[in-house]
DNA sequence: AACCGCGCCTGTTCGC
DNA sequence: TGCGAACAGGCGCGGT
């Protein structure tokens, strides 16, 4: 459920919060969360400095002065809760010498939090292979046509792809294919390359727009000050099932918003502006 | 190779 | 009202 700008938000928290502060006591509480937690961790971080953040997609990566960095996947769940007190469900605890805390809480385990070298961050297995950043140079209308050549897959299904492109999910691929009016049922592979580069730029508008939105408050994301992100306003198909759509309102042949299953995960979309 | 469906996990929502 | 069923979905994996 976080998403890339729901990551981008909490990655900017905890940057304010950590970055330059130096760690006194960490505890794991949980280390059975979608990988096993190395029993290391703890004793890694005690002591070191932050030296600063990055965002890969949907992990972020919080680099210490000793070399290691530590991985951090949010999973459907996880939040980063900022000077809050212990909640049930925090898996791990970070203390800062200044007195800062910080919790990892993750009640469905979806998470991951692992460590890597700084100089080998893009080498881990859950980085590598994966895909160019949608705000990145690289990411293009060219770059997915390349992609897309010879495919049958649906075209949602290939956004959902962190291979392909890094950090969307479920929400903002639905919200970029109403942007670009391409059915997300289509074949990607049969889509034109002008259509390619409209949804390349829907992607980095949508995203873009959700980062300074703060990210969609849904459920268990908020951001890590305990604010809620506002973009969930800002939903055009996402969670609007029988609604109208704002893009064609009143016109017979649109029968609103619909919601079908695609691999397994609901899609929205309008089946008249969107071909 | 490419594509689809499954299992993991638990809090919330739905339907009888 | 209360209960169990269904749902939410990021990710890797296995089957086709």
């Amino acid at each position: 459920m976080p998403e890339l700008p729901e990551v981008e938000t909490v990655m900017r928290g905890l940057d304010g919060h950590l970055t330059g502060r130096r760690i006194a006591h960490v505890s794991l509480r949980r280390a059975d969360i979608r990988w096993p937690v190395p029993p290391e961790l703890p004793r890694v971080l005690t002591g070191a400095t932050v030296q600063g953040f990055r965002r890969r997609g949907k992990f972020m990566l919080m680099r210490l002065d000793n070399g290691w960095s530590m991985l951090i996947h949010l999973g459907m769940s996880g939040r980063m809760l900022l000077d809050k007190p212990e909640a049930v469900h925090e898996h791990l605890t970070i203390e800062t010498e200044d007195g800062g805390r910080v919790g990892f809480v993750d009640p469905r385990r979806f998470g991951a939090l692992d460590l890597v070298r700084s100089v080998e961050e893009d080498s881990h297995k859950l980085l590598a292979g994966m895909g160019p950043e949608p705000l990145g140079n690289e990411f293009s209308g060219a770059y997915l046509a390349g992609v897309v050549k010879g495919r049958s897959a649906p075209i949602k299904a290939i956004l959902l792809d962190q291979k392909v492109v890094a950090g969307i999910g479920n929400i903002y691929a639905s919200e970029a294919l109403f942007r670009a009016h391409i059915s997300p049922t289509r074949a990607a592979g049969k889509i034109s390359r002008p259509r390619l580069e409209a949804l390349a730029e829907a992607v980095r508008a949508t995203l873009i727009e959700a980062i300074a939105a703060g990210g969609s408050s849904l459920r268990d994301y908020v951001q890590p000050s305990g604010e809620l992100g506002y973009f969930q306003h800002a939903w055009k198909v996402y969670g609007r099932a029988g609604q109208a759509c704002e893009h064609c309102p009143g016109a017979p042949e649109c029968e609103g918003i619909r919601q079908i299953t695609q691999s397994g995960r609901s899609t929205f979309f309008c089946a008249k502006t969107q071909r």
